[in-house]
DNA sequence: GTGATATAATCCATACCTGAACTAAATGGC
DNA sequence: GCCATTTAGTTCAGGTATGGATTATATCAC
């Protein structure tokens, strides 16, 4: 999808979806997914669960893609729905045990992989990455 | 999609998939999107054609994605499937009119979307904003 | 309490992407 | 010339994403 080259937009796109390309590779050989990681992480992060609609919320996704991570992961077996007592609207994603082992293995791929990629930066050109990008972020008016 | 935010992967991930949010739906008021502008701007760059498999190595994707991309173009008028009197396996796209006319278009939506979001940044910045893409790009071993 | 409105999740259609299986055509070795 | 291999493109199944329509439940206004 490169278009220009010497286009900023598309020297960053280009390089995200690189980056996204090599993680991916190396998560899918414990059948895991950027996506898929991210939801366990967002769950891990609420205390291993959560309501579909603040879990779309968190991973900054509409409702309908939440219904189809959780519909995979759960024939994965890395979550399960549960009802949610207080609300009958309501369906709470939960982590399984697999899930809790699937994130800690996903999150030392994920690591692994950032200090391949990362790695050969100083110090001092991954600190103004973070302020650039954080910059690129804020334009979003 | 935010996974840590301390990390400088999910931080380029992230940018980048906001970037590329913001400059979709701008080119989504004449019909277009960032596949449909980079198979056009491929085109463009051959001189208005080329076989389906030469504009899948040209956009880093696999044919069948382009197979389907250019069904996309092509119920959207913007491109034609015509054969190579040369090999008959072979399919080339060739621009239409309307196509070229949405790519004139799309890019100059392009452009002014990346003059919003980058126009912030120093020359220096940007400079190393590109020096820092193409270091990564070149840790993928 | 009942009826209008909000909200939670799902369903469906569609876009974009991959990899594997397949078809048709070209090509190289003999 | 003929067969094995390679190449070009499509098809199909499945993952990831969106937005609109739908269903069920909750809530608010009265």
């Amino acid at each position: 999808m490169a278009v220009t080259e010497k286009s900023a937009l598309f020297a960053v796109l280009h390089a995200a979806s690189t980056l996204e390309a090599h993680v991916e590779s190396k998560l899918e050989t414990i059948g895991l997914s950027l996506p898929k990681l991210a939801a366990l992480y967002q769950l891990t992060q609420a205390g291993e669960s959560l309501p579909l609609g603040q879990l779309a919320d968190r991973l900054s996704c509409v409702k309908s893609n939440v219904t189809q991570l959780i519909d995979r992961l759960e024939s994965d077996g890395l979550v399960t729905r549960t009802a949610d007592p207080n609300d009958r609207r309501s369906r709470i994603a939960v982590m399984t045990a697999a899930g809790r082992k699937a994130f800690t293995r996903g999150m030392e791929i994920q690591q692994h992989a950032e200090h391949e990629l990362f790695g050969a930066l100083t110090a001092d050109e991954t600190d103004r990455l973070h302020r650039l990008m954080a910059k690129l972020e804020k334009q979003e008016q």
